[in-house]
DNA sequence: TGTGTTTTTTGATTTACATCAACAATAAGC
DNA sequence: GCTTATTGTTGATGTAAATCAAAAAACACA
């Protein structure tokens, strides 16, 4: 259950066998089976989750219903509103399992205790938002700057397994596109060998 | 010339007098002509640079010579490309003048420095990346999302003088749409007054 | 093993925004 | 103040991707 995590911590920071026994308990396990919500648009989001096994899928929904990813988390991803979560404010994205999960849970206030308790936590937190952001950037750019097929094609070389675990509808939304884009997208391509 | 830089640290964390001595030892001051690269694709991104006085705008140019602006950083605002500083590869971006500047540089060394020897600083980045996410976060649900109309109306809503400070072909560029949309928008919204 | 559900494919049509082109307004340099 | 750049507007046309609709394929589970 907390392999992961202190696998994730260890690539960041130097963590002693004390700090491991600390930090595991300001967390809360918690199995999320599939489509179960980890967090509904209106509510509060007042944890940080980690997901320890499976897949979650963060989203907004727009006045037609349909639905927009902007984060597919699996083993080793954080996932909030963050905003919400940092802000107290109501959360506007929702969050569900694509697959049967689990996550490890930090609360607000243990998150804040967690980072001034153990030094090694703020340095690890500034580590993962920093390359966090890194990704985040360039998302934006790929967003902004290039065609459908260019978007697809860069997913697919940063995450080159992710069709085989995520299906093509989702993998649309996370991108902006709809389904019948991809399809032909993979067709052309196809076309092309 | 350290006014801003205290000031954006302050809003976040508590600092000594002594701290703030040590701190402003590790930053370069650096006069930014209109016009003038802070940095050209392809060089290496040395610094985060935080801009004390006028607008930088980072961007990447596509086959057709297109500038796709990723970020308008003014006073207050931390600038760079973020994978190329951190990861010591080629940049993607540039990073330009928007008008006459003076931007404050930290050198990866002395940012690494100084997340060690200032705590006080650790946590800052923390928070300032914390907040940089949230707003990637909402600008890429509202990339992947919104109309043009409602991209722009965001903008708007989020930095009301915005229009004020930067021309309406840099603010098209900065939102992935046209000048001629953000126009014709702007008539538009004119009309239904 | 079949039957319903979810996901993907394919084709026809529409639409939002880009592109192209020409012109108007503002600002900047001498 | 006049000239040259820079920025913004307007209209005509093109196009990538969305939408709509319906069938096919893949999956789920009784």
């Amino acid at each position: 259950m907390f392999h992961k995590l202190f696998q994730q911590l260890e690539e960041k920071v130097k963590l002693s066998e004390k700090n491991k026994k600390e930090i595991s308990a300001f967390f809360e396990i918690k199995k999320l089976p599939k489509k179960q919500f980890l967090l509904q648009e209106d509510d509060y989001c007042n944890n940080l989750a980690f997901v320890s096994e499976g897949v979650l899928k963060s989203y907004t929904v727009d006045e037609k219903g349909q639905e927009h990813i902007s984060l597919l988390a699996w083993e080793g991803w954080w996932v909030s509103d963050f905003k919400s979560f940092i802000c107290e404010e109501k959360a506007i994205l929702s969050i569900d399992a694509v697959e049967d999960s689990e996550v490890l849970l930090l609360s607000r206030s243990n998150y804040e205790k967690l980072l001034i308790e153990v030094p090694a936590m703020e340095r690890y937190f500034r580590i993962v938002y920093q390359n966090s952001l890194i990704t985040k950037d360039r998302r934006l750019i790929s967003s902004n700057s290039y065609t459908a097929e260019e978007k697809y094609l860069q997913l697919i070389k940063m995450y080159p397994f992710i069709s085989q675990r995520i299906p093509q509808n989702l993998i649309a939304s996370y991108l902006g596109l709809t389904t019948e884009t991809i399809s032909r997208i993979k067709k052309n391509l196809h076309k092309d060998h």
